[in-house]
DNA sequence: ATGAGTGCAAATGCTTTGCATCCTG
DNA sequence: CAGGATGCAAAGCATTTGCACTCAT
């Protein structure tokens, strides 16, 4: 991933290089609180706006995308960022906020080539296709009642 | 839609009946600052509050739902609205942030009763699906260049 | 009349920005 | 050693909330 930031002409700070190690073996969709948070502690003087220049560097380079999902509450809807660049689908939680990816395999109703179609009456052509599953994970649905649903991103 | 919210045991304000009024028909998929800006003249008190707490009373009575697609550029992503309630994909313009609704048949992949299926491998039960496709409008395909891109919601 | 709804303003939370300083390439 | 990157704090926006007042039912 790293490569991928040189190769366009990021510079690689001790930083970048912080958030990209994390980052790219994250798979829980980290909002950029999350990444700050964790990478607070080795680096006490990191801002947001180096997280948010990071991963804006990233998305420039092709090495990751970003998910607005909404907010499950009242709470505000954070952007969660994705490192996974293989087509793929999204489950996300009603419940606990988790969201895992899917394969494109996985469902009945498979994305394929629909990035081409141009759809009929519209006269869009269409470039990215995005599906989002809601519904409940398998852990909120063993468990007994809702529990009391702290700020998204479980099972950190 | 207001017999609806009637239904519900929502009260009919002359706010929420004017809003209602302008929403139902609106297919362009409003924000709530779109909507405060076209109902100000007539009301010259309204607030945004009451903006939203009717469109969170028609979220309630399942007469509209809201949709999260993101800023096109550095803007603060708003929350769009729609009144229609039939099962459907949303196409979104990456230059004019236009977007249109598309039948479930319009496209190679229909979302068909992947409501139903879990997911294998991670335990989810899906309640809803919700696909967007990302492109370019006809007509900003057909415009010359790329215009200035004002602040989203074109053709008004 | 009674409590849901309204309006206003302040607050909240995420994200961006300006600018002086730092440090990678 | 030049310009991209960082850090800090303040600004921006969309959205929510508290509270006193109003009005639909």
């Amino acid at each position: 991933m790293c490569e991928g930031l040189r190769a366009r002409g990021f510079r690689l700070t001790p930083q970048r290089l912080a958030i990209v190690h994390l980052f790219s073996r994250d798979g829980s969709h980290p909002t950029a609180h999350d990444l700050f948070a964790r990478l607070r502690p080795a680096f006490p003087t990191m801002s947001f706006a180096t997280v948010y220049n990071t991963l804006d560097a990233l998305a420039q380079a092709g090495l990751s995308s970003s998910l607005r999902l909404g907010a499950l509450s009242g709470l505000a809807a954070a952007t969660r960022f994705d490192p996974n660049t293989e087509p793929h689908h999204h489950a996300v939680c009603d419940r606990c906020g988790v969201v895992v990816d899917l394969p494109v395999d996985s469902l009945a109703a498979p994305q394929v080539d629909a990035r081409k179609v141009r759809t009929q009456s519209q006269g869009f052509r269409v470039r990215t296709v995005e599906t989002i599953y809601r519904g409940t994970c398998a852990g909120c649905r063993s468990r007994p009642s809702l529990p009391p649903l702290p700020n998204v991103t479980p099972e950190a």
